[in-house]
RNA sequence: UGUCCUGUGGUGUAAUUGGCAACACGUCUGACUCUGGAUCAGAAGAGUCCAAGUUCGAGCCUUGGCAGGACAACCA
């Protein structure tokens, strides 16, 4: 943002993190370097919560001069795909992060976590431990109760290096042979009650295709991954702070220098009425109760992306809600606060006719076609004007109308003035009906003196109605977006699945709405404000011919307060 | 009958490291307006989980409680 900018650059609060980085400097720490990375697994694809994450571990390092290497944590093939990395590259680019060529995977320290596993052996520290899954767990004991011991724990070195090298040979099913770390049983700390290590997984990885069948655990992984490549701070989230003895254990085996990676954990975001758990998500998709990871209702980044969220907000809101270590519920109107203020801004002006309503200028001529100046964006005087077309005939919103308006209604009904935005003051002189009692069409008369919106006797209108006339237009079908549940924290219930909480009325398709000419070559994703409705912008399902609208949000709005007191 | 973490307006975060609770969203007024938008001005709303203690003074320190969360995947 240039220094002479007018707009308001969100405080930037020291959290802390921060407050933490600032410390370690001061004692020369690390030489004060920071270095963080950003380490998604490719096994879905991102959402609201991760941008989150991305904006903390670039942001941080960007505060500090520092680097973000992007790690993707590759190290179980049964469940990653390359679609996800491509995804996952995509969102965090698009978010305006850059990582250069510090690209990494888990998978490129496959050999190297390999040696290290083996030298464990050697010292005694790791063994290869023949029982099943079930009777290691239970073994294991209980948050309360110590677990006990292997009846392998004490193979000798030999045995355990013949073995594991065995088990990486391919010479043994997935399941019948797994390496452990020896540490302690009786720990309080379930994490170090002899960790698993490696186990034998024969689903080829899609990067290593078939040339591993063992596989290191997160644990084993993730904080060497750190170690090699000079990550100063790896920061993840809170259900990894018991894991963090063990991250520091592992460092402690590999540490040669002074050097050592800190993990720091923080809360991950909640957001209110939607849910954010990878598995809830994908539930969703797959169930079809939304049409895919970019559904626009989706809080996924692609989802977003395509309501017509702007990277900018995204961040700002990413800045806004802060860092810390309490779990809380943010309030999405926060996040929809982040959209209007950076839409409101940016979005160039239309008007749009959601529910239309014909309204005939009686003493308008047939055949005249006039154009009016309208303003771009009066939030930017550079935007310019365009020229809106004027007819005999055009549509108002529906419920711009009322026959029998109530007190505080000042739109039109029958016998008062109102003003078209940009063009006349129109008086409304009869109510047509068909033989049900629908209003079909509205007949007005117009104040010709009026034109441009004001009159020069000085009359004043209380309403600006928006319009769009009805043969100089776009047809065009909008979709009507609103929260995917009507419950504050859908997944907090817990004998109540999710999914009772869906709010059956999240997506309403409109196919007849009218829009001005300006937006006729609109392309995918560009973002107009239809005047006093809200934001929309242009799905990709368009084709040509057939301009498809999202709603992104509404705009606020007073009057439908009023109206339900 | 364990270990670790967390408790500040409705929501989210602050509080110069002990000096009398601030900011944002939301809510409600009013002004202005060719968007019942935006903008501007203002208001209400917490005495900081509880209790005791140290201190002239505690949201910050001490002790003891209470409440919530994480941890028992060959997931990350």
């Amino acid at each position: 943002m240039s220094e002479n900018s007018p707009e308001k650059e969100v405080v930037v609060k020291k959290n802390f993190i921060h407050q933490i980085i600032d410390e370690e400097i001061n004692e020369g720490k690390n030489g004060g370097r920071v270095h963080t990375r950003f380490p998604p697994e490719p096994n879905g694809y991102l959402h609201i919560g991760h941008a989150k994450s991305i904006c903390l571990n670039f942001g941080t390092a960007q505060k500090y001069n520092g680097l973000t290497n992007l790690r993707f944590d590759d190290t179980n093939p049964s469940k990653e795909d390359t679609e996800y990395v491509e995804s996952i590259k995509e969102d965090v680019r698009w978010l305006g992060f850059t990582w250069d060529d510090r690209e990494y995977y888990a998978s490129d320290y496959f050999g190297k976590l390999f040696e290290f596993a083996l030298k464990l052996i050697r010292e005694g520290k790791a063994y290869v431990d023949n029982q099943d899954a079930e009777t290691i767990s239970n073994q294991k004991g209980t948050p309360t109760r110590p677990g006990i011991e292997s009846p392998f724990r004490n193979r000798t070195i030999e045995e355990n290096i013949d073995l594991f090298m065995r088990m990486k040979n391919g010479e043994f099913n997935e399941g019948e042979k797994v390496l452990r770390a020896k540490i302690d049983m009786a720990s309080p700390n379930m994490h170090m009650r002899d960790p698993i290590l490696y186990r034998i997984i024969k689903t080829p990885h899609h990067r290593t295709g078939d040339k591993w069948c063992v596989y290191p655990m997160y644990d084993f992984a993730h904080g060497q991954c750190d170690y090699w490549e000079g990550i100063t701070h790896s920061i993840c989230t809170l259900e990894f702070e018991v894991h963090r003895p063990l991250y520091d254990w592992f460092i402690d085996q590999l540490k040669e220098g002074d050097y050592r990676p800190r993990q720091i954990e923080f809360a991950r975001l909640n957001l209110s009425y939607t849910v954010m758990s990878k598995r809830k998500l994908l539930e969703l998709v797959k169930d079809h109760h939304v049409n895919g990871w970019d559904d626009p209702r989706m809080p996924t980044i692609s989802g977003l992306r395509r309501r017509g969220y702007t990277p900018e907000s995204i961040r700002n809101f990413s800045e806004r809600i802060g860092v810390t270590k309490v779990d809380g519920i943010i309030d999405v109107a926060l996040l929809e606060h982040s959209i209007r203020e950076d839409l409101n801004k940016k979005a160039q002006r239309v008007m749009g006719v959601l529910d239309p309503l014909k309204v005939v200028i009686t003493n308008y001529a047939e055949d005249r076609i006039e154009e009016m100046d309208a303003i771009n964006n009066p939030e930017n005087p550079d935007a310019g004007t365009r020229k809106v077309a004027f007819t005999r005939e055009i549509y108002i919103e529906r419920d711009d109308f009322m026959e029998y308006p109530p007190k505080k209604f000042y739109r039109l009904s029958p016998g008062t003035e109102v003003r078209l935005r940009y063009a006349y003051f129109i008086t409304c002189t009869d109510v047509v009906k068909d033989e049900n009692g629908n209003i079909i069409e509205l007949h007005c008369t117009y104040d010709p003196a009026s034109r441009g919106g004001n009159s020069p006797d000085g009359r004043k209108v209380k309403a600006t109605l928006h319009w769009v006339s009805a043969s100089e237009n776009v047809k065009v079908e909008v979709r009507l977006y609103d929260r995917l549940f009507n419950d504050e924290d859908p997944a907090g219930h817990k004998d109540i699945d999710f999914k009772e909480f869906m709010n059956p009325d999240s997506l309403k398709i409109l196919s007849g709405c009218y829009v001005e000419k300006f937006v006729e070559n609109a392309k995918a994703l560009d973002s107009f404000q239809f005047e006093r409705l809200g934001y929309f912008n242009i799905d990709p399902d368009t084709r040509t011919g057939r301009l498809v609208f999202n709603r992104t949000a509404q705009l606020r709005d007073t009057w439908s307060k009023l109206k339900d007191k």
